[in-house]
DNA sequence: CCGCCGATCAACCGATCGGTTGATGTGCCG
DNA sequence: CGGCACATCAACCGATCGGTTGATCGGCGG
């Protein structure tokens, strides 16, 4: 099975190498550290997975890169190994095309099983990933909604209820009765302790 | 000279294994995930340098494991190779009696050449932090006073202003007098935009 | 079909924040 | 010694925010 690495850490990069060359059914056809150098990789050496960080060395971050490679014709997959674990940052990994997401926490025999699934096609979630998305599927009264969530995406770049009314459509009033929500459901009372216990319940993550 | 590994992703110390096997002055005696494994792993296996990420596995921070470490008798040289590389993450470190602070983007040239000079007790600063910590020193006027960053980190912890007054014993008055100057610098006009400013500058970093 | 939830909007009020001007003391550097 | 940066405080005003109450509408599930 054909793997292509793409990770912004020469480090990181050296371990998976290390770690999957063990692993006899498994060979990795390529590495980039960008988004284009990936794109360009990936043409040339057609891997069937792609192990991707989110966090790259030229300005595209992961997500976008997975949608451009599973927008190519015939893509691989594309499973998405990252240090971070945030709500937004999974939904919109799947949400461009990702087979799984995997933690770089997880023992290396969870990522050797990853990698083997995607390659069939399945959908891979790390432990901890699968308990969030399943904590919020149970309890969705705790979850943020996703408009609460755009809400709070535009609170933490700074913007005032105006601009996030205008940059969502709606009037300030609907702000503020979604910000009066989110401080609910998050325990808070300040738009700033709004935005950074988001970040510390791995809600959203600040560019 | 013998070297120990802290980092709480498998893969990073596998990479770091890989990367380091083909250095023969260099030899792994150990590694570990978390602070309290470090410390008995260096007390069994006495290092010369220990190479010390910042987000550990348990509870405990790289910092301060560093402290502990370094608080020893005899104690090795401690290595900080880690992601991040904001103000108050290597000022802290340092504090803390770091020899050293790499990036993980670093090329694994830089990173052995750091080993072998923090082994000899030198400095060792990675080429972004390094530009980073004369920047501060070049130009003082650009860069937050200390008791900026104590107020942008009240500030990030969601404290309204009489809350930031009460803590750090000064009126509101100061407070918002710090405030103007904070949005100057950073170059924003609210709060919440200047946490995020912070963050994304590198001069405070979330828990 | 009826109830619940999410999303939307309105009007109001007190509290807080943002911005300004002006002032004082301290410590450092040339 | 004379700046200069830093930290401290005061008073003021308009803008924004936090909180409440109440309301409409669409969708989804029992």
């Amino acid at each position: 099975m054909r793997l292509f690495l793409v990770d912004d850490h020469p480090v990181v990069r050296a371990g998976l190498v290390a770690l999957l060359g063990g692993e006899d059914d498994i060979e990795i056809v390529g590495e980039a550290a960008g988004a284009d150098e990936a794109l360009r990789g990936i043409a040339a050496h057609r891997p069937d997975v792609v192990l991707m960080d989110l966090q790259l060395g030229d300005g595209i971050d992961g997500v976008e890169a997975t949608r451009r490679i599973r927008a190519l014709p015939a893509p691989p997959q594309v499973l998405v190994l990252t240090t971070y674990e945030t709500d937004a940052d999974v939904l919109r990994a799947v949400a461009a095309g990702a087979t799984g997401y995997l933690l770089k926490v997880c023992p290396p025999e969870e990522l050797f099983q990853g990698i083997r699934a995607a390659a069939r096609g399945e959908s891979v979630l790390s432990a901890k990933v699968a308990a969030r998305m399943m904590r919020r599927l149970r309890d969705p009264g705790l979850a943020l909604s996703v408009r609460e969530v755009e809400i709070l995406e535009l609170l933490a770049s700074g913007a005032a209820n105006r601009e996030i009314a205008r940059r969502l459509f709606i009037t300030e009033a609907t702000v503020k009765t979604h910000l009066v929500h989110i401080y609910g459901k998050l325990g808070v009372d300040t738009r700033t302790a709004a935005v950074t216990a988001a970040v510390e319940r791995r809600l959203i993550r600040l560019p």
